[in-house]
DNA sequence: AGACGTACCTGACCGC
DNA sequence: TGCGGTCAGGTACGTC
């Protein structure tokens, strides 16, 4: 489920739980995740002590001081649980660990996240990074470099924008919410976007995820001090979602547009509204 | 090389 | 209550 908001959120959350503490036991339950966990990776974690949690892309990044970095990735259904107290084992509890006084568990119905290591000086190449676009919250992702990606590309505008080698953290959600700032219609041919238009979407690719980041750090006061599972948190969506709502902001009728529309694209629901986007 | 479809997996929900 | 169908926020891979 998580987008780069989320995942954000997580880091932050396990930023200051985590941070310079050693891991002192590990257990995997489940090696089959979407690649499997290295059979050493108990041994390459226990005992190491954590110096840093960062992000990219939808990736937690777990720098250890022993050289290598665990890489988590929380897929459509994933969560990491912090546990003050021992917590009762749920099903789907695929990875838990104890550092710092807590437990950590990743929970992932679907398993279609991952968990995994590497050497930290090798995760430029490493096969899952390796491909990423810029982040979208960075310098380099912007009016220039977006219009210059789309203006060869002849799929919808919508897909374009969530190719992670074109930008990255940008999943299904965020797409239609961006585009509906942007006024863009997510069926264009990423190729007719002007440079104007590339300006306004990546500025709104920015602000829609800035937004939900602060959404997402507002509701982790809630369980920082004590147990809480990582990765969801309340948002109100413009258009995800809300087919046959009125939009937001926009003054159509409702009974004479239908409101949001939701067409598929690529297999995956996308929400407009053809008026405001038109 | 780009575009597109498909596969991976469980659970929630809806209509009958 | 049960059952089958559909859908779900991600990503990599195969094929054309």
């Amino acid at each position: 489920m998580p987008e780069l908001p989320e995942v954000e959120t997580v880091c932050r959350g396990l930023a200051p739980a985590l941070t310079g503490h050693k891991i002192t036991s590990v257990t995997v339950n489940r090696r089959k995740l979407r690649i499997p966990v290295p059979r050493d990776f108990e041994k390459t974690l226990t005992g190491s002590r954590i110096v840093k949690i960062r992000r990219r892309a939808k990736y937690i990044i777990m720098e250890l001081d022993n050289g290598t970095s665990a890489l988590w990735h929380l897929g459509m259904s994933g969560s990491m649980i912090i546990s003050a107290t021992m917590p009762v084992p749920a099903k789907h509890d695929h990875v838990i660990f104890q550092a710092g006084g807590k437990t950590i568990t990743f929970n992932d119905p679907r398993r279609f996240g991952l968990v995994t290591a590497d050497q930290t000086k090798n995760l430029a190449d490493n096969k899952l990074l390796r491909h990423l676009g810029p982040e979208p919250l960075e310098s380099g992702f912007n009016a220039k470099y977006l219009h210059e990606k789309l203006s060869t590309k002849k799929i919808a505008v919508k897909l374009a924008i969530m190719d992670q080698r074109l930008v990255v953290g940008v999943g299904n959600i965020y797409a239609s919410e961006a585009l509906f700032a942007a006024r863009i219609d997510p069926r264009r041919s990423a190729l007719t976007i002007t440079r104007e238009e590339a300006a306004t979407l990546a500025r709104a690719i920015k602000a829609v995820l800035k937004r939900a980041i602060a959404a997402g750090g507002s509701s982790l006061r809630d369980y920082v001090q004590a147990d809480g599972e990582l990765g969801y948190f309340q948002h109100a969506w413009a258009v995800y979602n809300k087919k046959g709502k009125a939009c937001p902001g926009c003054r159509c009728t409702l009974a004479k547009t239908g409101g949001i529309a939701k067409i598929i694209q690529g297999g995956r629901a996308t929400f407009y509204c053809p008026v405001r986007q038109g």
